[in-house]
DNA sequence: ATCAAATTACCCGATTCTGGGTATGGATGC
DNA sequence: GCATCCATACCCAGAATCGGGTAATTTGAT
């Protein structure tokens, strides 16, 4: 039998977990918490397996929550459900040791494969997940229908511009020359047909490019 | 008895919606629904009075179906239910009519009214949303601790950065000076403490100022 | 060995942006 | 009437960016 806590601070998406779960013969689902600071709450008076954690929630949010535990409760398994726009967390949630990432947009059966892998002490990562992780930024994108492959120093260049930082910092903190960086940011403009610091951040936050580098 | 129809491609997701209003004497689910095609075809077969519209679904998405639907199904109720970081189509779902326009964070009890309330032929919008309506863009946002109000200019200027125009398309597309554009611009960043083009759009996806004005 | 991709670096001129300052007129509220 | 806010407009100098071009070296695949 696998014991199981749900957290999300969405009502609905409880609902629907618990819908989906409840009629499992392998798993009990011991209850449900909308924050950070519940689902320690509950762990405190029931044991647990599995663990299904929403990474925005208010009060303690995912991340927090699962730094937590990984000191305090070592022996759960925690499955990371997320939406596709926010994968900003993947890398420290993997640094971290869950057991699973999956996005919210998958259907039932996954997420049952996800639960009961992570109960056996296995991982289970969704697949764009896995692909996020294993091509370590070098990305593939679509522009105007037709393929661009953007280097990992370019990821790299695109998700500074977008956190505000001007050439001549960009250069100071990866270790070269302002031209260098010139350089890159006329490859990616001209790869991605954009014209602007503000192209270059429209792109990086629709493309989830935001994500914290490993 | 209000004949209901659920749109959401994330399965989750619907089975939260059925597990709340299946146990709802005054409620019938007449179906499901993955994406607006959907939608049409359960709608061709099936009375129904209200609709549950998700907006980001693939083959057709909330907005067009919500189009096609004034058109072709009048007396159909449309609720919206979105994320409360996309609330990019509210004005024109709004001018299109729906009935209703939820946060999916709503809980059980909202989502209840909010339905009854569009099966009687009036309208339920979320808090959140009301405010966005009626504030017509004059926008209180917190900047280390402290309150900030921007004009509506400002927050029109601010989207067009985000948009990546320049200060002198900017200027010929709201026909006024680049010097006015240029002053405009002085005083957003001085507000919000931003310092580039990148910082303005980071804002402004930040902040939901990506809305399409009415 | 050859080739392609990636990384690094540079020159150039033109355009755009920032942040300092100035000012006026209209609308609104007291 | 007065004060405030907003929109509009301008001057200035310096910094930042774009897009045109150039080049060399390293790495990995064939």
């Amino acid at each position: 039998m696998i014991n199981i806590l749900l957290a999300d601070d969405h009502e609905i998406m409880l609902d629907g977990y618990i819908s989906i779960l409840q009629h499992q013969e392998d798993i009990n689902i011991i209850g449900t918490a909308a924050n950070g600071r519940e689902v320690l709450t509950v762990l405190e008076m029931k044991p647990c397996d599995v663990l299904l954690l929403d990474i925005n929630m208010p009060l303690m949010d995912g991340l927090e929550t699962a730094k937590f535990l990984r000191s305090s409760k070592p022996g759960i398994s925690i499955i990371v459900l997320t939406m596709l726009n926010n994968l900003r967390y993947i890398h420290s949630m993997v640094d971290l040791g869950v057991s699973g990432y999956v996005l919210k947009s998958c259907g039932k059966s996954i997420l049952l494969e996800a639960i009961r892998t992570a109960a056996r002490g296995e991982k289970y990562f969704d697949e764009y997940v896995t692909s996020i992780i294993k091509a370590g930024y070098k990305r593939s994108f679509t522009v105007d229908d037709s393929e661009v492959v953007l280097s990992e120093r370019e990821t790299d260049i695109i998700r500074l511009v977008a956190l505000g930082l001007t050439t001549k910092q960009i250069a100071d903190e990866l270790f070269i020359s302002p031209l260098t960086v010139q350089t890159h940011r006329k490859n990616i403009n001209f790869k991605l047909q954009l014209h602007s610091p503000s192209d270059v951040t429209h792109f990086a936050f629709t493309h989830n490019l935001l994500i914290s580098k490993p």
